[in-house]
DNA sequence: ATGAAAGCGCTAACAA
DNA sequence: TTGTTAGCGCTTTCAT
């Protein structure tokens, strides 16, 4: 049996479609529908258990209230963090989320977009990989709401909300180097992404400012898409060909925790001499043995600038053309030693 | 600038909507339309970028290509890792997912069903919470495919995927008894759903199957929505209050974590005389030293299972009225010994 | 205070 | 082989 449309409540209070869709948007009272319609009508709708159709409605009104979110990866912690937040808030306002992980892939983010557009989502919630920004760029030009996060992409006039990466392995270089060590592997992946980009200009720039030279051979680039052995492979063989290396800071979360798995597997051990930083908390973190510090990502923050700035974009986008200057907005990582 | 809709192209090319329509479903062969219109449409769709309105598309053939997900906690590792892989197979075949998270909530359960229908997504994959039964129930009779997952809902003819739960514990349990433990605390949620249940019934029935009488001093129920701090005080006073504890079998992943870190802040030593056992795997078992030992859930064969029980609907709903007996499938968990 | 009717963009039955 | 047209369920303008 099919659900009943605003047709079978039309008629069976006998009233017209536009009464009852009137009183379904709560225009009645400026409509000035007698109460008595009104109380008949609603009565009508419980019994027959009515809900509007959303897709009748999205193709006649042009919005979807469904936001769409793109990220790298929604199984990454902190991700399916910041999706939830997001989630949350935006249900508040009655806005639905629809995710898609791009693994990187600008050809596969392309698609998704082309997706949610087909899909007429109202907004979009963009963890950006290179190579998408003209398509970022014509969302724009269509004066379709969009947020990045995560990552900037440069030169775009475009809301953005990220953590300083710069000051982040900066700050947790520095506190490496104030602590005595001297040879501080960077252990990062080979995406040139802007913020990956920064987390390597903060560690150089504190090793330039206390004076300690770079040194490339503990520098290592492990490929994004490196199978689990050759991450391993290549993380035994800097330490292998490096006994020099008294601390090592990663530039992501799941690349520490490759790291640890390494350490422990060829048995060296973490103390005074051996430190580890990572950059993103993480339980892991926490409960190792010793406890890892680690650059902290305010993520319940930036979820709730995200949805903020978003959420005013969509209120504000229907009663102006006028373009306003896009939210820039950088929040500030903290270093947590343990 | 509006995008370009079907009128524009057809007017564009010289021929009617239903023709440029034919072509874009793929069905223009059948309908032998010439090579060279085809061709024509073509290039004026490529030179407009024209994407189909997928809102009017699904106002007018009844289906969204989108699949609802309902889960706990996106932002759970579990559930998170399951998302990530349903999401994968079901954009190769064309669906899209929206998800939401009930917090274990059934009122915000059922508003979540209310809210996927009213947007007509095709198809649910739901973890149920205890009292949505009637709204899953009306799903199947309104012939609306459904797996559920993670946690059996008994007493209904619905899909389902599910872990053996009470096998997992057991075999854990067995394990724990078999070398040597005699005061295995059992540590779970004040859930009383189908799942935990279960799992606490496999620990039961281990314990008597070895001639071990159950102690109800060294079970502990936390609530689902303790604070931190509540959570760390029951477990400490568990510690305190039982010290002839020699084994401790967490019923969730997450409780195992927070056992971990109470453990650590009361320098309780994990060794030969004192075991801990988790529920699902998670990176932080895997380094915690000395490593946890846990019952692993086949997540990726649950996701496979499942979207392939709802692809498999999806396909036939269709094309057949005949209500086919529902798939129950039940995986087998692992213990991982560490 | 309420109703008639147009139209959002698309699909598909029916015509030609 | 291609075109005409009704209609999916709703919102909203214009009439009354």
């Amino acid at each position: 049996m099919k659900p009943a449309s605003i047709k079978d409540i039309a008629s069976k209070a006998n009233v017209s479609i536009t009464t009852v869709s009137f009183i379904l948007n709560g225009k009645a009272e400026q409509m000035r529908i007698s109460k008595a319609v009104i109380e008949k009508v609603n009565t009508i709708i419980k019994e027959f258990d009515f809900k509007p159709n959303q897709v009748a409605r999205s193709l006649r009104t042009g919005n979807t209230q469904t936001i769409g979110l793109i990220v790298e990866d929604i199984s990454n912690p902190f991700f399916a963090s910041i999706a939830r937040k997001i989630e949350d808030k935006a249900y508040k306002k009655g806005y639905k989320i629809s995710y898609s992980s791009t693994e990187n892939d600008p050809v596969k983010a392309k698609e998704l977009i082309e997706m949610f557009k087909a899909r007429q989502v109202d907004a979009y919630i963009i963890a950006p990989v290179p190579g998408i920004e003209s398509e970022i760029k014509q969302l724009l030009t269509e004066r379709i709401p969009v947020v990045i996060f995560d990552r900037n992409l440069p030169d775009m006039e475009v809301n953005y909300v990220v953590v300083d990466n710069f000051n982040g392995t900066y700050i947790a270089t520095k506190h490496l180097i104030d602590s005595g060590k001297k040879n501080i592997a960077f252990v990062t992946v080979d995406l040139h992404v802007d913020q990956i980009n920064n987390r390597f200009l903060g560690y150089e720039k504190a090793l330039q400012d206390r004076g300690i030279q770079f040194n490339k051979d503990i520098y290592t680039e492990i490929p994004f898409d490196s199978t689990d052995d050759n991450t391993t492979a290549q993380l035994m063989l800097l330490f292998e060909k490096n006994p020099e290396i008294d601390a090592v800071l990663f530039s992501t979360n799941y690349l520490a925790i490759k790291g640890l798995l390494v350490l422990k597997l060829i048995k060296k051990e973490i103390n005074d001499d051996f430190s580890i930083v990572a950059y993103d908390d993480h339980d892991v973190f926490k409960l190792h043995t010793p406890p890892i510090s680690v650059v902290d990502q305010p993520i319940e923050e930036m979820a709730e600038k995200i949805i903020d700035v978003l959420l005013n974009e969509l209120a504000s986008a229907s009663n102006t053309l006028i373009k306003k200057e896009a939210s820039k907005i950088i929040l500030q990582p903290k270093f947590i030693k343990r």
